[in-house]
DNA sequence: CCATATTTTCTTTTT
DNA sequence: GAAAATATGG
């Protein structure tokens, strides 16, 4: 799309006013943000990092940089310093502000929203949890394990939302407190709290707080330019977060839909983007009511459902058919059906009636067959719904991907991981475990099973160690499926069923990741018995299986999901089944709710949180507009009386003359061709460390970062990133002209130094040994601080169109001989292999060059530790195109989800965290590793 | 038609 | 264990 409509015209040029524009569904929305962008860097004098642009996921950035990017090229502009303008997340956003600038928080990781509820549990005390009174008679406290999670989202909302303290019960207060307390005592963030803290030092007296004073200079020197996109989504914190990044007089513009407003019930304020216009000065606004996706038959029937929602909460507009779709009678089905079968068959009839029929993606390409990945099925509740039509699809072999099933603890082959834990924890005898794996189809035929046994007969004795670290869960995990001789290629069955175990498997050691990263210091014994009790009680609910996600290749498959995870994607036909009254618009939930610790009074717009119809017709219209050219809406009752009715939003389509109650022959007169899948592909976006398993060995990469698997917590974790941290703050320090001296080391120390899973002898012996790591580097560098040109620079290399490598620079700085290096630190005297090393400096030493136009001479090592060793050596030209010419390859086999193993046992594997889990260890290598690992 | 008793359920999900 | 939807009774 290069030519502009007139309003699309008016935003990309609107550079100097705050701007909001209102994009209807399928207005080019995107394009338009990136071309007004693009319009912004080519104006003179403004640099990339003067420009900051939200989005709501990580995918939609990484969409929003590979457009900006590719207008960039088209139009010939300098690309230069790409990687200092922010395109992601506000928590993304917050996060790194914050790790950039205030010190204190270099050392805070982030809790998940599983992480979060395990550790306010773990602590449902000094959390504040069990002392949260409720306004139920029936249960005046919140309970371990049952409340978490609403105590949780009383802790969001406190902070997110506009709150009248005075009407908080003081008790609540209280909890609240304990938990922040609690939070920055185990240097901890949740979602909130970076932004939180973000916002608290915009906000700050700069007199009063000198971090205030550091962010805000930041702000009011580099920020001109701002723009958020879905804007409808935004919180009243995040409100505060723009505020504050614009207090200094940089451009803003939001982009959304205030009839896409679907996730109130996180906090979303509707009235943010309803209101922009008077609560900043001299706002322009841009409607653009011209949806390219849909036929006329889709775009008026989205157009009609968003008319139902009020007025009063609603930014007038109506949206226009302006693309090449055309409707035609038969394309839009309202039907009804006796039961969920008869449904679910009518759909599948359907889309095997449909495959290959003839479809044009855009105005000016040639049209093709419709394949499976052309149909979607939207749900309001997959998880309550999609059952009939999974167990369909899977009988007649269509091929379909289905996203928000929380189903990974009922597959038999994860309950035989649970009987596991179950014998660990002494609640299952071992022939009962047996049965539970040999029923699962998990034995290799070269079992060794009293091998297997004996791994947990060890681990069960809990009085082998005093180190409780010894009593690891992941590694016995490992150790247990190593003995056993499971490997990918050992599962019984077909390679299909082999790559899905494997996927599992990977998830369940990614569960046990997040449970220990909370429970690592629980005495043994109490520890498995959580486990296990947690692994029965909680686990189920909170991981979701996705078979989809595994690899980056996306599959030719029918796609089955919820309606909030549709938005801003489209599909040439959709379908919304089981449209029922109760489910969609849904009823609104019992038991102990969010306004049980809050009053309704305390908080603004209490409404939103609860659900309320409105809410329920902006997801359908959401729904409906996901939809090209096929719709079809249909209604059978569901399984008990509540559900046997049909939804109003059934009857209003039904009402419309677009559709027709009853199919004729499948489009008629529309020609059929070959079925070809629609060709997309994926943005690919790698972290160093990502791209230096790929480098190592495809197949670690694979277990890693595609199955899931981790390896065993580390009792010392923790110890080098702290030393990368008070190097780092030295280095800033440095460049605003503050030369730390050795006896800072110290100080520096006790600020960065965080080893959680460390017992208190191995927490002692660590801050020694990083105390005196400092104050040796401070002391052979004290002459050299001052030529620091950059520490914990940002990254960015551009590979090919859609794979990007992002990284972090350690330091770069001048030497005596005038020379410019690129330095990375290690903090063990264990080697990382060199040629992985100096790949990765040659892919900083690319990084830099794309960012500052400036080539670097040299690439060093510093080692940290005594015994260590530098190294040296200058930037080879002939490296930077070979490693560049790697990346891309990596990249590519990573799309095309060819991830091999190493050919042979090499040194590689040695280092290897999971060679059990991919080949056999050779003997003498076991014994080494053995050795490395202390068991 | 209204008041009360009984039945039935307990989404959605980003960072 | 609470709330909404539906059934029942006057």
């Amino acid at each position: 799309m290069t030519s502009y409509t007139e309003a699309q015209k008016e935003a990309i040029v609107c550079l100097d006013e705050p701007l909001q524009i209102i994009a209807c569904a399928g207005s080019g929305k995107t394009q338009v943000i990136s071309q007004r962008i693009a319009a912004i860097l080519a104006r003179p004098g403004v640099e990339p990092r003067n420009l900051i642009a939200f989005t709501f996921t990580e995918k939609a950035a990484a969409e929003l940089k590979e457009r900006i990017l590719s207008i960039l090229e088209k139009d010939g502009l300098d690309t230069l310093g790409l990687a200092e303008m922010y395109v992601g997340t506000m928590h993304g956003y917050a996060l790194d502000l914050l790790q950039r600038l205030v010190p204190e928080t270099f050392k805070f990781s982030v809790l998940t929203e599983i992480t979060s509820r395990m550790f306010v549990d773990r602590n449902s005390r000094k959390s504040g949890l069990t002392v949260c009174p409720t306004l139920s008679s029936g249960t005046p406290y919140l309970r371990r394990f049952l409340h978490s999670r609403l105590f949780l989202q009383a802790t969001g909302v406190l902070r997110e939302d506009t709150v009248n303290w005075d009407l908080v019960p003081a008790g609540v207060v209280a909890s609240f407190e304990d938990y922040m307390k609690l939070l920055y005592a185990h240097a901890y963030f949740d979602f909130t709290e970076m932004i939180n803290l973000a916002v608290q030092f915009l906000e700050g007296d700069i007199d009063e707080d000198e971090s205030s004073g550091v962010v805000q200079q930041h702000i009011r020197e580099d920020i001109r330019y701002v723009v958020v996109d879905e804007y409808q989504d935004v919180n009243p914190l995040q409100e505060r977060l723009v505020r504050g990044l614009t207090q200094f007089g940089a451009n803003l513009c939001v982009v959304g839909d205030d009839d896409q407003t679907i996730y109130q019930w996180r906090g979303s304020e509707v009235s943010n983007i309803v209101t922009f216009k008077d609560r900043y000065e001299g706002v322009r606004q841009v409607t653009l009511a011209e949806n390219f996706r849909s036929s006329e038959g889709v775009v008026e029937v989205g157009r009609s459902v968003a008319e139902r929602i009020p007025d009063a909460n609603r930014l007038p507009k109506a949206m226009v058919r302006a693309g090449h779709q055309r409707w035609q009678r038969g394309d839009m089905i309202a039907r009804e059906f006796a039961d969920e079968y008869d449904e679910a068959a009518w759909i599948c009839d359907r889309i095997e009636a449909m495959r290959g029929l003839a479809f044009q993606d855009a105005a000016d390409t040639e049209a093709r067959g419709l394949s499976w990945s052309d149909f979607a099925v939207l749900y309001r509740s997959v998880a309550n719904d999609a059952g009939p039509l999974v167990e369909e699809m899977r009988r007649r072999e269509i091929p379909y991907v289905v996203k928000g099933l929380n189903r990974l603890f009922d597959s038999p082959e994860i309950q035989a991981v649970v009987g596991v834990f179950r014998y660990m924890a002494g609640l299952m005898d071992a022939s009962d475990l047996r049965d539970l794996w040999a029923d699962a189809k998990l034995l290799p035929s070269t079992a060794d099973w009293g091998g297997a046994m004996a791994v947990l007969d060890e681990g069960r004795d809990f009085d082998r160690g005093k180190r409780w670290g010894v009593y690891n869960i992941q590694r016995l995990y490992l150790e247990f499926m190593e003995a056993l001789g499971l490997r990918e290629e050992t599962v019984p069955g077909q390679p299909v069923r082999r790559e899905l175990v494997f996927y599992q498997l990977g998830k369940f050691s990614q569960a046990i990741s997040d449970f220990e990263q909370i429970y690592f210091n629980t005495a043994p014994k109490q520890k498995y018995e959580t486990f296990a009790a947690w692994l029965e009680h909680q686990a189920p609910g909170y991981y979701a299986e996705s078979d989809a996600d595994v690899g980056y290749a996306m599959p030719d498959a029918v796609t089955l999901t919820t309606v909030h995870q549709a938005k801003g994607m489209q599909w040439p036909a959709v379908f919304l089944p089981c449209l029922r009254a109760n489910r969609f618009p849904a009823k609104r939930q019992g038991g102990l709710g969010l306004f049980h610790v809050i009053p309704e009074t305390a908080v603004g717009d209490a409404d939103r949180y609860k659900g309320t119809l409105e809410d329920e017709t902006r997801l359908f219209y959401v729904a409906v507009t996901r939809a090209q050219k096929y719709l079809f809406v249909s209604f059978s009752p569901g399984g008990n009386q509540l559900y046997r009715r049909r939804s109003a939003f059934f009857d209003h389509c039904a009402a419309q003359q677009w559709f027709s109650t009853r199919e004729g022959g499948v489009a008629a007169g529309t020609p059929r061709l070959e079925p070809r899948a629609r060709h997309e592909t994926p943005n690919v976006t790698l972290s160093f460390s990502e791209l230096k398993y790929l480098f190592e060995c495809p197949y670690q990469f694979k277990l890693r970062f595609l199955y899931g698997f981790n390896p065993p917590l580390h009792e010392a974790l923790g110890y080098g990133k702290g030393l990368h941290d008070a190097l780092a703050e030295v280095h800033k320090r440095a460049i605003a002209g503050d030369l730390v001296r050795q006896e800072a080391a110290e100080d520096l120390v006790i600020r960065h130094l965080h080893t959680p899973y460390a017992y208190p002898e191995l927490k002692t012996t660590l801050h020694r040994a990083a105390v005196k790591a400092v104050k040796r580097y401070l002391k052979d560098h004290e002459s050299d601080l001052e030529r620091t040109v950059h520490s914990e620079k940002q990254i960015q290399v551009h590979v090919s169109p859609g794979i990007t490598v992002d990284g972090r620079i350690d330091l770069v700085r001048r030497l005596d001989t005038d020379e410019l290096a690129i330095v990375d630190f290690k903090s063990t005297a264990r080697a990382q292999d060199e040629d992985v090393t100096r790949d990765q400096l040659h892919v900083y030493a690319v990084g830099y060059e794309e960012l500052t136009g400036k080539r670097a001479d040299l690439i060093e090592v510093l080692n940290l530790d005594e015994e260590g060793k530098t190294i040296r050596e200058e930037v080879e030209d002939p490296l930077l195109v070979s490693v560049r010419a790697r990346i891309k390859e990596a990249g590519d086999s990573l799309r095309d989800n060819h991830l091999p193993r190493l050919p042979t046992w090499s040194e590689h594997c040695g280092k290897c965290d999971l060679a059990e889990l991919c080949r056999d260890v050779p003997p003498d290598a076991k014994r080494s590793r053995r050795a490395a690992t202390g068991r």
